[in-house]
DNA sequence: ATGGCTTCGGTGCGAAGA
């Protein structure tokens, strides 16, 4: 079962790419962020008639996550428990199919600037996911925690990690928090498969930061020991960055034994 | 570089992103 997590920054913006991605990659299941579509605005047509299901948590202007799968889709979650107040649209949850997988696809927090409120909203939700990382670890089926983490976890996770020193994306803080959730007992599949350096996920529009390679890897497939028991493999499918009206990130890959 | 692009909403150009 091939598993994809893709920041599209704008699902309207992005629908020629949407659907080039879509025939040309064939996910059985794929995680959509930043879809900035309310859910009664969502071009569906562009998923579903490529024979997916697809369930949506969007809001006006900006965020927004979607899940579209093969399989159909059962006991969707939407909005990160722990915060009725929080009116952000960045989690949505799935089982797949006949029960053998739940994913979660998230758009955590930015957190910039920082110090802040923008960052002390970034850590009190990473505490959130923290607790329904939890809870979902009751279960025994397989899980993956996939989308855009906006964390750096280590330094051989950018191009030039001095510059990302004083980011919410690379704070002590971020990162602790970060491994605080992998303590509870998550892989992060792509390095399980690569260790080395120089995988990166999202490269900035400016500057010409994609041709010099000057990336980041902040987009994230967290698996439990059941799902990472079944990890053939992961990959970045850097391709989609250079194609006419590219996200500024591009999507991410596992390949689970289910 | 004190964001050099790009999205959205809305139809100006500011907010937000990372």
């Amino acid at each position: 079962m091939k598993i994809a997590t893709f920041n599209i920054n704008g699902v309207k913006a992005r629908a020629e790419v949407l659907g080039r991605w879509l025939d040309e990659s064939a996910p059985d299941v794929a995680v959509l962020q930043e879809i900035k579509s309310v859910d009664e605005n969502f071009p569906r047509e562009i998923i579903e008639s490529r024979g997916y299901h697809l369930e949506t948590h969007g809001q006006k202007g900006f965020n927004g996550v979607a899940v579209l799968s093969k399989q159909p889709l059962h006991d969707v979650v939407r909005g990160l428990p722990g915060d009725e107040s929080d009116e952000q649209a960045r989690w949505i949850e799935a089982t797949i199919g006949d029960g053998g997988l739940r994913i979660c696809g998230l758009y955590l927090p930015n957190g910039n600037p920082a110090p802040g409120p923008k960052y002390d909203y970034k850590l009190a939700w990473m505490e959130r996911m923290e607790a329904r990382v939890r809870d979902l670890m009751t279960s025994e089926v397989p899980l993956v925690f996939a989308g855009d983490y906006n964390v750096i976890p280590q330094p051989e996770d950018a191009a030039r990690p001095e510059a990302w020193r004083d980011d919410a994306l690379f704070r002590p803080e971020t990162r602790a928090a970060f491994r605080r959730l992998k303590s509870l007992g998550l892989y992060d599949a792509l390095r399980l498969r690569h260790p080395e350096h120089e995988i990166y996920s999202f490269w900035d529009y400016q500057a010409g930061a994609w041709p010099r390679n000057d990336g980041i890897r902040i987009d994230h497939l967290m698996l439990t020991a059941q799902a990472a028991d079944r990890l053939t493999d992961a990959w970045v499918e850097t391709a989609p960055r250079a194609w006419d009206r590219p996200s500024d990130h591009t999507p991410v890959w596992i390949d689970l034994d289910l």
